[in-house]
DNA sequence: GTGAAAGCGCTAACAC
DNA sequence: GTGTTAGCGCTTTCAC
């Protein structure tokens, strides 16, 4: 577990023959120092190999630029599609404001807040952005300061727990699709839901339930049971939808995961879409666009939610912020060849 | 930038009378400390909150076990799917031996030499595994030591820099695919590319062209212009295959994305897969099981690959090994519908 | 402009 | 079993 011994500021100084301030400061802040100084040190840290230990610093300055994204395990992927998506717009915004993003994966479909608490206390980050992680009770005391703890809650909303939440409007987008299929003269309606126990999933199964109700259609709704947000999910919920007595002509998935694999299954057993079975999934995910018959779908923004967490966490961090805020990002229904 | 004032060890130190050693020991070798005050101390830590401050433990402790994963941007994607596959073999491994991970996305698609060399004298970070990262002249001075440098390349051999490297034989998985294809009685061919100068890109370009050659078909290859590893860039390329006067039988795509796109824009232009067009695809990613038809791919095993790469950065940092190995893994055929 | 000294929070000898 | 001391590598007053 050893390191390989590495050039100090120390050894800098020694080989240079000035004192270790001054190497310090010819190499974080140039212009206070003599430029002959300047180049001397330069090149002998080049000679030497040498760059600042970021730990040390950070140690002696009491200040970190770091922020951690933690992701759970769903579907036992390490990131879902989703994910990588909303990771973009975090990186993007990170990189604008000066913070460095690490990533880390949690073997867990929900990330305890203890680890939060370890990861913030261990002084290495500045602040966490929480992926789809749900289930928490509280947010445990993290330092003495009454100031906000510097965590975003991404795709949950936590709001209530005094986290600011960035999330898509899930409920008014499954709403949506439902008055869309309706529009379109459906009638009867399947859901293939994600994850048992997941908020997500609750919200979206509700939702769906609820608006089809307000459109007197509350009992024409069959739900199947999907499970993880993946394909081969999709595909098992098709083959228990093509065992039933009554076929529904409309299926909401609460994925694009579930709907592609779920399109698959109805497709390969010789049925067209959206002909014999109109498929509606939800995310948005780039291969919605090229499966065929193309996948409608709600795309969730979410780039843009990456982007407007990272926002809201350097305003955290800065100390630019202090009530914890809800930021709904609406998602937009892209009409397509499947429903 | 500041940091919420946490409770530090001299804070329980303080609050529980004893010294700080002796609250150090208590809390991370509880068994060489009284029991009456083992409980002491766990009890006031609690009370204030307190977890220790990770930077200053390694900073004495001299070491530190996180590596860390760094991945290029390909795509304009935070990671490609494939990349969340290799990282999901990654953090299993990694759990296994007692490292975190942490990943950390560039926005450029190749990593330079140099920020890994920070990274690695930043002294937070144990070792590196390089995702997919190719054009290296050198491998930058690291240290003083003679050991070898604790970075892993993935997908690109870099052994000839002294880096271990683990790859998939991408070579010997495009020659397959190319026997298959004739076997199959495939007399014409296109291949559509990847990201022009990219490592893999000439390597599989190369393979097919070479394979077509050894079967007397080498001049029945057409090249088709894909781009990154996407499915709109596959989309694209089908349109220029569209056009073509005389259209190959057999379309050998560099990625499954590529694949995909392309088939859909075949499939949209009415042509039917595999009896007009047979396609392929490499990778083996999800999808590739759920689109219709189903798509006949050569499967890397990317999280086998994930898992080695860590088991080998692992041996490194704990310095048992000493020499670059060259791990190269064979990926396998997956005969689906497609061709 | 540069050096000396103190200290960030923790651990690891070394005494007692 | 517990306290004392020194030190990890760096930055930052504060003198000069």
């Amino acid at each position: 577990m050893h390191l390989i011994r590495r050039a100090t500021l120390a050894d800098v100084a020694r080989k240079t023959g000035l004192n270790a301030s001054t190497v310090s400061r010819a190499l974080s802040r140039p212009e206070r120092v003599n430029d002959e100084t300047r180049r001397r040190v330069e090149q002998v840290a080049a000679e030497l190999g040498y760059s600042p230990n970021i730990m040390a610093r950070n140690l002696s300055r009491g200040v970190i630029n770091t922020i951690l994204v933690m992701a759970p395990n769903f579907a036992d992927q390490a990131l879902l599609p989703v994910f990588t998506d909303v990771l973009l717009g975090i990186c993007n915004e990170a990189e604008a404001q000066g913070f460095n993003v690490m990533i880390q994966h949690h073997s867990a479909s929900t990330i305890p807040p203890e680890d939060v608490v370890k990861v913030l206390n261990g002084g290495m980050i500045s602040g966490v952005i929480l992926m789809a992680t749900d289930h928490w009770k509280a947010v445990p005391e993290i330092g003495s300061g009454t100031q906000p703890p510097p965590i975003v809650s991404i795709m949950v909303d936590m709001t209530h727990l005094g986290l600011t939440s960035v999330v898509a409007q899930e409920a008014e987008g499954f709403s949506e699709m439902v008055d869309y299929l309706v529009r379109r003269g459906y009638m009867s309606f399947a859901y293939v839901s994600g994850p048992k126990g997941a908020t997500h999933e609750k919200i979206r199964c509700r939702s769906v339930m609820t608006q089809l109700t307000t459109h007197g259609l509350g009992d024409r709704l069959i739900r199947l049971e999907g499970g993880p947000f993946d394909m081969a999910s999709g595909a098992r919920a098709a083959k228990a939808y093509l065992a039933l007595h009554e076929r529904p002509r409309a299926v909401i998935c609460s994925s694009d995961a579930l709907a592609v694999g779920f399109m698959h299954g109805i497709i390969a057993a010789g049925l067209s879409v959206p002909e014999d079975v109109a498929i509606v999934g939800y995310d948005g995910l780039d291969y919605s666009a090229f499966v065929t018959p193309t996948l409608t779908t709600m795309s969730q923004p979410s780039t843009e939610i990456g982007r407007s967490a990272m926002r809201s966490l350097a305003d955290l961090i800065l100390g630019q912020a202090s009530t914890a805020q809800l930021i709904a990002l609406r998602p937009k229904l892209l009409v397509r060849d499947s429903a």
